[in-house]
Formats: structure tokens, C-alpha cells, sequence
DNA sequence: TTTTATTTTTAGACAAAGCTAAAAAAATAT
DNA sequence: ATATTTTTTTAGCTTTGTCTAAAAATAAAA
């Protein structure tokens, strides 16, 4: 397994758990920043080895093989955010770059050893879940922080665009996982929201409000 | 820099380190387990981007960008091996191949925090010294087991082959990093060596002596 | 000092993963 | 239902790092 066969695999994963379905040539294009045309490619070479199905002009999907493999990389990615973030005490916002990296690494003893240091975290700095050995996901009900109705509250529990202009923009706001939030009022004509957090009402725009993941408590 | 490049410029640098003076390219065809004219090939990319002394048919050796560039891989590949047996508890002998890959994950801040994180360390589990962040390496008086005279005591402080094969042979000796080893007797046929290491008496053949470094107290 | 052996380099090919440009299929619009 | 647009695939080329086989340079031996 190649370092472009995992980051293919990894890409189409989640592509399906976000559009669930068949996953276009072009969306995997976009999102890895390459040609329809090198995608094309791939995707004979990784149905060749049986981790997706591909029908020509149809769309791929992952493969069980496959969605194994993916989750094992997504695991190793989330597990080493944990250690960059607890251990090396880096921010949310620096780690991506560097787990895509070490989420490469070859050795199934080192990832479950690293799980084990960390406490076998259930989830990563950004909230997202951690597959278990086994590839298991600990699911969990999550609102996105728009759905909330005016005087509900909340616990923030994860991100869904997890870039590092975002989560700085939190930093800025005060808000982190595990912050309580109560919106206070919703606008109709643009879908902002006037929140409470730490004491403070802000207004956040519905783009953050649409990004923001929250459990009612 | 690819992961090729890193490979051959830290065989450069540790040939150099053992040969010292002009390094063969048959000798690092042999290292990295490649053909000579491969070797050729790569001794060219390397000189074009001035991190090789390279006059063909005259073997090469590094430059100064070229050496501190290979000091900071074997940086990276020492510290990762302290994190690995000291804080994942693997083996001394487990590590070397899993060092081999997290060796080339680029972020030097990730590097640096890794240092404090493991109380910036001088030396990695077989005793080899860690360069710094400038690339300084704190020489330490190392002698061969082999020199010493008999009744001589020496401390083990490292070994010269780090091979899984001879680190086991150690364990099972009970001889590690630190212990107390005294020259009972030396034979003078194939100078195997007599030795007293905790307590028990053990004959070990000149290889094995010729292997590990001690110094003396 | 020739001859022989060894080492190193060159020349030409190949696989992986990417690209461009053109062709083919599918989806949309008229 | 046909025409147009978009998407996907194919064909052929590039780069990186490898290889084999042959040529050139150096080293060793007679």
C-alpha cells in the first residue's frame, strides 16, 4: 500500500461519510487536488487490489476491505493529533499537517502501543471519533449548533470544518470543546445567532453556527 | 528533499563517520541495498543541489549543507527512538525499523517539542549520541570491550552493530546500557574473552567484543 | 608495462503517479 | 428528441528512482 493509495482511500472514506453513496471522479479530484484523469487511474489500480468497486462512468465506493484500511489510516491520523496536542502540547490548529504524515507510518504494534499511552482516547482534539482496533466507531448524537432552537443550550463537542482559520477563530471567541452555549436569538433574515459563552453574548454567522457541533444536555 | 534523497545522504554520513575520508559509490550500493548505477544517478542529484562533493570515479563525501542535513535525520531517527523505548516501552532491538520511517517526517517544531517532551536526551537506546538542534554531537571517550586488558572494569555505554540479532544476544546475557563488565581473562588463540557481568562469569567470542563500547571508571 | 580484474559510469528501459489534450459517455437544456 | 454542456476516460508524455547491459576508467597482477 502506497502513500497514494492510503491518502485515495482515506479521501474517498470520507467523502462517502459525508455524501453517503457512490463518490464521483471529480469530487475525489477536488479534494486531493489533482486530475480527473489521475483519478481515473488510481481507481482501476485500487480496484485491482479489490478495495473499491469501480464501474466505469459509475462512481466508486469503498470496498469492506477497503473501509477497513480507511478507518485504520483515519485511526492512526486521529491518534497522533491526541499525542501532538496532550503530550507535545501543540493547538488544535497546527496538528492536521503533521498526522497526515505520521498517519502513514507502517507498524500495527507502534499504533497500539500509542493508543495505549494516550489512554485510548475515544475521540481527537477536534471531537471527531477514534476507530478502534477493530475499526469500530464509538457513534454519537451530535446537532450542529445552527439546528438549536432560541434558549436552548448546548455542550460543544466537535467541528466540522476543522482548518485552521476556523479553529483559530474559535481561540479568538473563547469557544473549545466542552463550552457551554446558549443562543440567546436567532436571526431570521440571515440565520445569525446571538450566543451566550464563558458570560459573553457574541454573534456568530450561520457559516460558524453550520460548523459548530453540540450535544443538549 | 525525498525520502530517497534522505536515505542516501545519511548512509553518506554514517560511511563517512566509520571510513572517514571519500566514500565509494560500491559501498553505499551496498548499504541502501541498491545497484551501483543507481547510486551513480543519485550522487548527481545530490552534487547538483550541492549537498555532495561528488567528481566522478573519485567517490564523494558531504558538504557542510549535506552534513547537517544528515545529522538532523539521525537527529530525528534517535529521538524517535528514545520515545519509542522509553515512552511506548518497546525493546532497543524493535526500534530501528519504525525509526527508519518517522526519521522522515518533516516539522521541525514537531522535532523540538519532541526533545523537551523526552527531556532533550543525549543518547538513544543503543547509546548512540543525539545531534542537538545546530547539529552538535557531545563526543564521549568510548573504547572497545576488546581493548581492555584482563581484570580491566568497564561500564557498557553503547554498541557498535545494533542489529536485532545482537541486541538480543545481549539481553540474553543480561548485559544492557550500564552494566558493570570485568575482563576475567582473555585468550590469546581467537582472543574470546572471559567476563564477569552481574555476577556470573560468561565467555563471549572477539565479534561479540568487538562490538560493544565501554568506558572505563 | 602490459594484461586482467574491478569499479564506476553511461545508455536505454521500466513502473508509479502525475499531467495535457482529445475522445467518449452521461447529464442538462432547448 | 436533439443539441449542448459537463463529467469521465483514454492516449500519450514527464519525472523520480530503479534496473540491466555495455562501455569507460581505475586498480591490481603478471
Amino acid at each position: 500500500m502506497t502513500f497514494s493509495e492510503e491518502n485515495y482511500l482515506k479521501t474517498i472514506y470520507h467523502l462517502t461519510t459525508v455524501l453517503d453513496g457512490e463518490v464521483s471522479t471529480n469530487a475525489i479530484a477536488e479534494k486531493i487536488e489533482t486530475k480527473a484523469s489521475s483519478v481515473t487511474d488510481m481507481l482501476k489500480k485500487l480496484a485491482e487490489k479489490e478495495l473499491v468497486n469501480y464501474k466505469k462512468y459509475q462512481g466508486v465506493s469503498l470496498t469492506d476491505k477497503g473501509k477497513l484500511t480507511a478507518k485504520m489510516i483515519v485511526r492512526k491520523h486521529r491518534l497522533w493529533e491526541v499525542f501532538l496536542v496532550d503530550k507535545l502540547n501543540f493547538a488544535w490548529d497546527e496538528v492536521h499537517d503533521i498526522a497526515e504524515q505520521l498517519e502513514h507510518i507502517k507498524s500495527e504494534k507502534l499504533i497500539n502501543k500509542l493508543d495505549d499511552f494516550l489512554g485510548n482516547p475515544t475521540k481527537d482534539p477536534h471531537g471527531d471519533e477514534i476507530p478502534d482496533v477493530n475499526g469500530k466507531i464509538l457513534k454519537i448524537e451530535k446537532l450542529l449548533l445552527s439546528e438549536l432552537e432560541e434558549s436552548q443550550v448546548g455542550i460543544c463537542i466537535g467541528v466540522k470544518d476543522s482548518s485552521a482559520q476556523f479553529l483559530k477563530y474559535l481561540d479568538k471567541n473563547k469557544i473549545t470543546l466542552g463550552s457551554k452555549i446558549e443562543v440567546v436569538n436567532k436571526e431570521e433574515f440571515d440565520l445569525s445567532l446571538k450566543i451566550q459563552v464563558e458570560g459573553k453574548v457574541v454573534t456568530i454567522s450561520s457559516m460558524i453556527a453550520n460548523n459548530l457541533y453540540v450535544k443538549i444536555i
